[in-house]
DNA sequence: TTCCAAACCCCATATTTATGTGATTGATGT
DNA sequence: ACATCAATCACATAAATATGGGGTTTGGAA
């Protein structure tokens, strides 16, 4: 018997979903809220196995609830249902520890599999989710230097990466112009490059920013 | 009925297959092969829905097949089946259009539920795979725009990305300094940029390399 | 206390980049 | 035949960047 929680605004779906996983063998609807303003109690009253979360919400989104919940839960699963497959809440949702993410259109049938699925430690995707999850690890080395840039350098090198000349920075900085070249100079004898562009090229590859 | 076309080299396991799906309901293998030469002609011959491509092959192997058959089909649903789960073979397969990647020693019961997920438009994979997937997604997000940039055009940013001078690129491509200005002008143009550093930054951020 | 690094500033100069306005050739498409 | 565009080259000028030298002040570590 798999517990589930629900959390969907749209009453009518929750109503749906409620129906759905009551009249089936080994699902049980443990609670079902149309938001997540309580969600740290709920969750931890009602012990489900499984949390089914839509995205968007009222006052606090389900991303929001998702993080809420994995600051005391890691062992819940949580599955993200949305209406959308846009990659940003994709990557929010599965970089703050959702286990899956499905769309609403999924199938009843399916929607179940996919609960038993994410209960047994898999992670259901649609195709094109997993395509793009792909796409980007592509160049994935995840290294931690962070060549030891003091607080002003990153600063001066953050807004290089985002295309701004020195002039710029220093008005943004409120620093003058000399100010900027001196953080400069550092940052490439640090970064181990000597113009603009390496710098940002290393700062955006070893994933700095 | 699903029609069900096999590539797998192990005679043994392609026997087993066979049968397997010989004697079940719904399933239909319609075709049984051990490499893939004559990929292209078996898959429009055969018009199968689901293929299950072995990835571990002699001469033309399951990858190399996958790309054969996507450069004509893009509807068939392909599931890639190996021993191992290493990450190159999973990267290279979704990115070249497979619908799931599986590992061999899933339960035949599992495997036919799996035919049916991708069959209906599911993404299965195993969840050791799915969980690495979602390991691997650290960053960001993918476009595919490539700006329209024309063969010399790319040599260039290329360079630029990889931090050389103009003067440097003139002598790597054999071109006068004046040529690189006009390329980059129009790069510059086409990403809507006005420096190197924004080029170089907006080539890594939308992964043009 | 002395030393050091971070953060700030200044000046000078060489090199690189950005931008504009040309032009010629060859391939492609209408 | 004509237009279009990629690819090549040229010249000129302004702006930005790289690099070399200086500095001061401040706060924390040795």
């Amino acid at each position: 018997m798999i517990r589930i929680l629900l959390y969907e605004d749209n009453s009518q779906l929750r109503e749906g979903l409620a129906i759905l996983l009551a009249g089936t063998d080994g699902f049980e609807l443990v609670g079902a809220f149309g938001n997540c303003t309580a969600v740290a109690k709920q969750v931890e009253e009602l012990n489900p196995d499984v949390i089914l979360m839509d995205i968007n919400m009222p006052q606090t989104d389900g991303i929001e609830g998702l993080k809420i919940i994995r600051q005391f839960n890691k062992e819940v699963k949580i599955l993200m249902l949305t209406v959308f497959d846009d990659n940003q809440s994709v990557f929010e949702s599965i970089k703050s520890g959702a286990n899956g993410y499905i769309l609403k259109k999924t199938p009843p049938a399916k929607l179940l599999e996919y609960i038993h699925d994410v209960q047994s430690g898999g992670a259901p995707m649609t195709s094109s989710i997993a395509t793009q999850v792909l796409k980007m690890f592509s160049s994935s080395h995840s290294s931690t230097d962070d060549f030891s840039l003091s607080d002003r350098e990153r600063d001066v090198l953050q807004l290089l990466v985002n295309g701004h000349s020195y002039k710029m920075i220093a008005g943004e900085l409120f620093i003058s112009i000399d100010t900027v070249r001196s953080h400069i100079k550092k940052v490439y004898e640090k970064l181990h490059v000597n113009s603009k562009s390496e710098a940002v090229a290393k700062a955006l590859k070893t994933r700095l920013f």
